[in-house]
DNA sequence: CTCTTATATGAATAGTTGTTCATATGTTCA
DNA sequence: TGAACATATGAACAACTATTCATATAAGAG
């Protein structure tokens, strides 16, 4: 189907084609998106932004569940996005990588631009 | 529950906690990575990265079901990320924003930095 | 006007994901 | 050793999401 455009002629199909990144690379890169596409993720990293904290502290903090912020820590840490360090009774959380401020911070900026 | 940790004062966690931004802001930069965060909008992102390209075209180079693609077209489009034109019986599709470009480029390295 | 082509869209479905509850693990302190 | 606390984890459930199928709209060609 779709034989379409002759402005996209497959031969220019077939070119962007090998262009593009192999599938196993944009997965990845959608899977690490989806690690900051959660509301609750989120806030997690913009508290780390501030330095480590213990569990407890980002309870407190973002007032949720115990279960659920230690859930999503083993996310972000599976991820690669926080890592943690025992002392203790306690973990404390905090980033794992010097990308993310970056990339949350185009982030922010990209979503308010525009009034 | 969760009174824990010393050093994490309740006067520290206030001040953290005014220094966060509002859940709205929060809740559209999740809403934002979201749209990232899936690999048939990445792919689709990725392919416009060469051009504007009509629906047609994206179908063909991504092998997939046309409805399939614009269904996340229009998750794009509302999301500000592509834009449409119309041209007779086509629509082509591109870019609309210059900060998606370095995003995802900074996800990139954030992925495979570590071998 | 009718047929074909390009795209959009609604409904249905299957798969995924976040939260909660209950409980387990591990650490400190008495 | 036992109680109290901090964190982790498994199971269950509800909510959400991507894809597919069927069909609608819209435009050009004959």
């Amino acid at each position: 189907m779709t034989i379409c455009c002759e402005t996209h002629e497959k031969d220019e199909v077939e070119l962007i084609r090998n262009a593009l990144p192999s599938e196993d690379h944009l997965f990845e890169l959608a899977e690490f998106f989806k690690m900051l596409g959660d509301s609750t993720r989120i806030k997690i990293i913009c508290v780390l932004f501030h330095g480590e904290m213990c569990v407890g502290g980002i309870v407190d903090l973002l007032e949720m569940n115990q279960s659920a912020i230690s859930h999503q820590l083993r996310i972000l840490k599976q991820a690669r996005i926080v890592k943690g360090r025992k002392e203790g009774k306690q973990v404390f959380y905090s980033l794992d990588d010097h990308h993310i401020k970056m990339i949350y911070e185009m982030g922010m900026e990209h979503v308010f631009e525009r009034i």
